[in-house]
DNA sequence: TGTACATCAGTGAACGCGCGTTCACTGATGTAC
DNA sequence: TGTACATCAGTGAACGCGCGTTCACTGATGTAC
């Protein structure tokens, strides 16, 4: 048998291991020994690709964020794209929200890891740094994404540009509440018929009010 | 100098050391041998008392849950309590609302204790059994609070009673999910004002929705 | 094409750490007569 | 009131665990001449 990683892809093996570390135990599953034990490596071999754990917990978070990105464009595709109505782009906005809370609750581990000290509203606000907006790559960010659908529909909805002030940040909050709702105390908190009553509840208040700005 | 606990009161003792390990680093940083330590007894007293460490941490995150109560109770208390109008409801909501997220952002510690692995949502979803209701105290659970608050609003409105449904849960979430948010990546993840900006809008979003029905 | 050598990505052993939990114990407290 | 004894709440030592990280190393790969 060849030593698999010797000059091959350790960092990437070492990556996806920990992503399927996180998946099923969250972002304190995420161990350098047992990632490299899964892969067939010695447990210090990591330390030629990450400078340590936290480095490695970082790309997992981030490939967390891009599964739960790649979620959301999925439900938002099912939205007719060429359709620019009023209707779509709601459509659009509550897809974001059941992408999310989708994810939150069938791979909690996943989102839990997601979002572990990353401090992204900080990136995020307002005084941020502008994008580096790499190349003219599809974003997988999952705030970036809902941001793009609160931009549509209030542009569908030729609302002044200052009812948008914080509109995002009100949308976010409210899908990831419920998501961290759904998922503590898991597994079950809530039958899922009712969990998408207050889903589709806590949609329309989201719309309602930013429609109402 | 006395043995300060032989036949004391070690349990509150090692519940108060661990509330402070709580408010500092969250549930992670309740450990029994710490605990003791700070109470200054050996590290296996504890077991006298808690068979577990997490029995302890469980008393732990009530506590937690009991002081942000107390806040709540505390600034709903600010809102004339005879005025029984329609807006002295929104403000009693408000206040809940507020005291939510200050609690949060101002004791993130205890915050992220008192909803760790609790199952608080399966404990309060409709079909859970009815409460004990114990006694005529006050209580101390922060949803339940919540939920009060809510069925004044809706009371003073007027409102269909179907006009409740989830009502409370999508509060809860739009609440939760902006503290989560605020403390995720501390310390600073927003200035204060735009901080209290979004937790305006996110309100009047709540408050709006409510209403809706 | 072949050889010498630098570089690189792994290995094995070890360090130090702190934890939860259990054991047999001891000394203080409360109780029965 | 005084004594014998059971009970209870602590102690000290130890177990076993798994972790992150560092060290000196080795063997494979790539490169210069």
């Amino acid at each position: 048998m060849p030593e698999p990683y010797h000059h091959g892809g350790l960092r990437e093996a070492l990556i996806e291991a920990g992503v399927a570390l996180a998946r099923v135990g969250g972002p304190n599953a995420v161990v350098v020994r047992e990632a490299s034990r899964r892969v067939g490596v010695s447990h210090n071999a990591a330390y030629r690709h990450f400078s340590n754990r936290d480095e490695l917990l970082q790309v997992i978070a981030e490939r967390s964020r891009a599964e739960l990105a790649r979620l959301m464009r999925q439900l938002i595709a099912e939205v007719d794209p060429d359709d620019r109505s009023l209707e779509a782009a709601k459509q659009r906005l509550r897809a974001t929200g059941v992408a999310y809370v989708q994810f939150a609750t069938t791979q909690p581990g996943l989102f839990r890891t997601a979002f572990t000290g990353t401090g992204l509203l900080a990136k995020h606000s307002s005084q941020a740094l502008p994008k580096p907006k790499s190349s003219g790559e599809p974003t997988l960010d999952p705030f970036e994404l809902l941001k793009q659908q609160v931009d549509e529909l209030v542009e569908s909805a030729r609302l002044a540009p200052q009812a948008r002030l914080h509109a995002e940040l009100v949308a976010w909050s409210a899908m990831h509440g419920l998501s961290m709702l759904l998922i503590d105390g898991e597994p079950k908190g809530l039958p899922e018929q009712q969990r998408n009553e207050v889903l589709d509840r806590l949609l329309s208040t989201v719309e309602a009010g930013l429609l109402a700005g």
